[in-house]
Parts: C-alpha cells; structure tokens; sequence
DNA sequence: AAAACCTCCAACCGCCAAGCG
DNA sequence: TCGCTTGGCGGTTGGAGGTTT
C-alpha cells in the first residue's frame, strides 16, 4: 500500500488527501449516505466505491470517537464478543461512537495478543481437560420469542444457557459458553444458528434487528436486561481474557 | 545520532448476500 | 433460475510514527 498509487484500472490507492476528503464530506452532506457507486463518478473523486465508504465509515462520519478505548468501552467490547463473536459490525453498533474498523483494530492489537498470551500460560500450567458439551436439538425456526421459557444462567465455573419450549420438542441447552466447548463445531454451529434466528424478526415482542445501529441497541437491550436479572455476564474480565472466543477463528 | 525494532491503525482485498432485470 | 451489480463484512497488510538499543 504505497500512498498515491494506483490499480490497474486508473483508480487511486493509498492514503487520502484533505482535498478528498472535503469532496467526499460535502457529496454525503449533499446526497446522504448509500449509492457508493455514484460518488466517484458524481464527486470526480479518482476512488472505487469501497474506498469511498470505507473512508465515510471509519473516518469522515461525524461522531466518530478517537483516541483510547475507555475501560467501559473495552469491558462492553469484551461482552459483546464473548456472545457475538467477531461480528465487529454489531459491537461497534453497540459501542458509540467507535466504528468496526476501530473494534476490530483495537481487539487485534491489545486484546488477542494478551489472551493468547495468558492461554499459552495457562496451557503451560496445566493440561486442558475437554468438556463434551450436552447433547442438544434445536430447529432452525424455532421460536425464540419471550413466550418460551429461556434461561440464562450462570453457575459460576461455566455460563449455561438453557431453553425449553414447553409445546414442543426444541429443547436445548448450551454449556460452559466461555469455556473450551466452543472449539467444538456442533455448538458452534449452534451459535450461529441462535444468532441468524436472533437477527430476524421473531414472533413476539422482541424485534432483532441488527441492520441499523440504533436498531441494534435496542435488539442488545435484551442481552442487558437478562445480564441484571440472571447475572449471565457475572464473571470478571480476567475470566474473559483467558476465554476468548478468538478460538473460533480459523 | 542513527539503526533496528515495535506498535498502531488506515486502507485494501476477497468473499458473501441481497436486490434486480 | 441465472447472472450481474452493489453494499457490507471480516481478515490482512504495510506504512507512519514511536521506542529501544
């Protein structure tokens, strides 16, 4: 990445000048945000249309926070990957002012180094003992809505969540979610269908919406509701560190 | 003072899903 | 149904600037 070089096709690569930007700011205060594709051709600006957003996104959009993450800041991010992942887009949705971009950076430069740091350590110290997750079945439509009998609990050692649908057949539960059971693939898989259904609209009161970002608080609001009432998040950032779910990386 | 090393983060890349004709 | 376009995302890179030797 060389500042001012450019691809193949003419378009420009590298570092933007103050003069792009001031172009890029006064088409989206003019037009809005979304038709990326227009703006180069629109503004003059001699960038792809990725470029143009990336650098809407993660610099030129106002309210964007800058500096160091404030402790309160890395302790929601810390949550919110120990139950999303690395879904950078909904945490920083959930983070004011911080971009995924920002996340994501932030996360691979001070947090994974020093989990992996503390994993090597504590593999050192003693063996990894496997836990074999609890068998479980769930349906793809099932329905999560507030109806069902969802728990959430914390034991103390591991966090549970269980559920069951009194009608029906979908019980399922998850153990030690911050545990080494993650590297397993059934329940990863599970994961991931819990949080694809999580992100349509379900039956019910709660309406998971992870498009817009104000959107996205609301849908988390859930999330911080059953941490008062159940204590899922009750353990300390120390637990999280040595727990992250960067196992989940490939 | 300067070379070597390290850290941070802006930007790029490739992939995927949705929308549309 | 298929192919194309576009928007969006996560992973990765590499240059700039800071720190150490």
């Amino acid at each position: 990445m060389t500042p001012s070089s450019s691809n193949g096709l003419g378009l420009k690569k590298g570092a933007w000048s103050a003069h792009e930007d001031k172009l890029l700011k006064d088409y989206i205060e003019q037009y809005g945000e979304g038709k990326w594709h227009l703006i180069p051709r629109r503004t003059g600006l001699n960038r792809c249309r990725k470029s143009c957003r990336l650098r809407w996104l993660n610099y030129l959009r106002p309210n964007i926070k800058r500096g160091d993450f404030a402790e309160d800041e890395v302790d929601l991010m810390l949550r919110l990957h120990q139950i999303l992942g690395n879904r950078w887009s909904l945490i920083a949705g959930r983070i004011p002012g911080r971009t995924a971009n920002d996340v994501k950076n932030y996360w691979n430069t001070h947090i994974q180094p020093r989990s992996k740091q503390q994993k090597t350590e504590l593999l050192q110290d003693a063996p990894v003992t496997s836990i074999n997750p609890q068998p479980h079945t769930m349906s793809k439509t099932q329905n999560l809505s507030t109806s069902d009998k969802t728990q959430i609990v914390s034991n103390g050692g591991g966090n549970f969540i269980s559920s069951s649908n009194e009608g029906g057949n979908n019980n399922f539960n998850v153990s030690s979610l911050s545990s080494n059971v993650l590297h397993d693939d059934k329940i990863k898989k599970y994961l991931d269908e819990l949080f694809d259904d999580r992100e349509m609209e379900i039956e019910g009161d709660i309406e998971w919406s992870f498009g817009e970002s104000s959107a996205q608080a609301e849908a988390l609001d859930v999330v911080d509701q059953e941490e008062e009432n159940n204590g899922f998040f009750d353990f300390s950032l120390d637990e999280i560190m040595l727990n992250p779910m960067d196992s989940q990386q490939p």
